[in-house]
DNA sequence: AAAAATATGTAACAGTTGTTACACTTAAGA
DNA sequence: TCTTAAGTGTAACAACTGTTACATATTTTT
């Protein structure tokens, strides 16, 4: 276990040598080095130091402790017992892991983590992590507002899933995306994508020849015209009808 | 707004009236009843009143509130721009709502929220959630809970929807059933599935007649014996090989 | 026990998407 | 500028899934 001198000299020696901000950090930030002393103090942590090739936790293994990944890198994985792997992520510091998951029912990794370089990673009791919920409203705050945007981000992303033909999650994507332009650009029916086709494939989960072919059904049904990205809206109406 | 004494009452008289079990609401449940009254204290909320068809939040409108259904029924909307609608869904009291995204940063309502009964839902202003949060751990406990598990439930379906073929889902979600079920009975290789084909087909987001089409596919691969909705595993590395 | 409602098994055909391959265009680097 | 890499447009064919329809089996209700 660590003691208060240690995680202090701990934050400023890593400041120092890799002129990390911490204020990177989704959640840590909150804490503000001020109010350190008070909020570590009594407070049971562990620093734990991987390097390549370590475990970090194992698939379905309980989560117990909030794991803030505060230098290195790490990657996830879902193995089948087999040992067929389904997902990667590759996760950078600084980043809490897993903290979607901590106070789930079956709180278990949904995946394996595995160290790709050098790290260190916080972990903090979940007794302890309520404890400091409860005298840091901001840190709070900052871990129910990381838990809901990761929310906001599966939502979204369930909803391009959810519409089945390529057709109707393009012209989703195509109407999102005028309307976001339109915020700044008012009147304005002209706008590039902010992701090329390879990206905007992996996101619809399709192919991308089947998205270019798609691309251009839609423009010869005159919804739309497209200049490579540069998409200018014709017909709302038609767009609206795709996604039914 | 409500005093003290208004929502004591409320509560009182909904579970006299209605034979309701507040302890069936993920989060209101956590407060006792004997607390109730040094929380609620000096507390701002909102109880409101809809008749069937009364809108109760709007697409894009900002939550400013965390929203307990405490009676009735809402059901919710996602409308485009021209009135073409893409899911409903209907909640049943006692449950919370859009409680996933009361923190995130853009927080508005990803849907329309209608009611479609009679109906009271208590509105908390967001910052006097956080105060509860504090003074109760346990309410803070199942607040975040609630919402891991909405995580949860979301990755796992997410998981299911990126994986493309029908066989590929059908053979990730037996082996789920087998794993879970040989948590009791190890070394078993037969279960029931939990879910119906009906059931099973709109959670992977296909037709009930293609599923099951593939499920007799599967059998006849001589990856599993089916018998209706019992399962014999007779394969296991075949089902494996075919989430790739 | 009979009737009705629900769930499951199966088939033919149409429609959509993946696969693979290649030409072309644009952007980035030497 | 030339070269190279990355991105885009398009096509033919195979594979998969949706649609629709109906038969059979099981469960629930009366």
């Amino acid at each position: 276990m660590l003691h208060l001198r240690d995680i202090i000299t701990f934050y400023t020696i890593n400041s120092m040598i890799h002129n990390l901000d911490l204020s990177e950090c989704p959640i840590c930030s909150a804490i503000a080095p001020e109010n350190l002393k008070a909020l570590f103090q009594n407070m049971e942590y562990h620093l734990g130091t991987y390097t390549k090739g370590d475990t970090i936790a194992r698939q379905n293994s309980k989560i117990k402790h909030l794991y803030i990944l505060i230098t290195g890198a790490v990657k996830t994985e879902m193995i089948t017992e087999n040992g067929g792997l389904l997902t990667i992520e590759v996760i950078k510091a600084p980043r809490p892991l897993a903290s979607a998951f901590l106070f789930a029912q079956n709180n278990t990794f949904p995946v394996d983590v595995t160290a790709t370089e050098e790290s260190k990673i916080i972990k903090i009791p979940k007794e302890e992590v309520i404890k400091l919920f409860q005298k840091d409203a901001n840190f709070l705050q900052r871990y129910l507002t990381y838990n809901s945007d990761i929310t906001k981000f599966l939502s979204s992303k369930l909803e391009i899933l959810t519409i089945k033909t390529i057709k109707g999650k393009l012209a989703h994507y195509l109407l999102e995306q005028l309307s976001t332009h339109q915020s700044t650009h008012p009147r304005s029916l002209t706008f590039t994508m902010d992701k090329n086709q390879t990206e905007l494939s992996k996101y619809f989960g399709v192919t991308r020849p089947a998205l270019a072919r798609t691309l251009a059904a839609i423009q010869q049904e005159g919804a739309i015209k497209a200049q490579r990205n540069k998409i200018t809206i014709l017909n709302r109406t038609l767009l609206q009808n795709m996604l039914a």
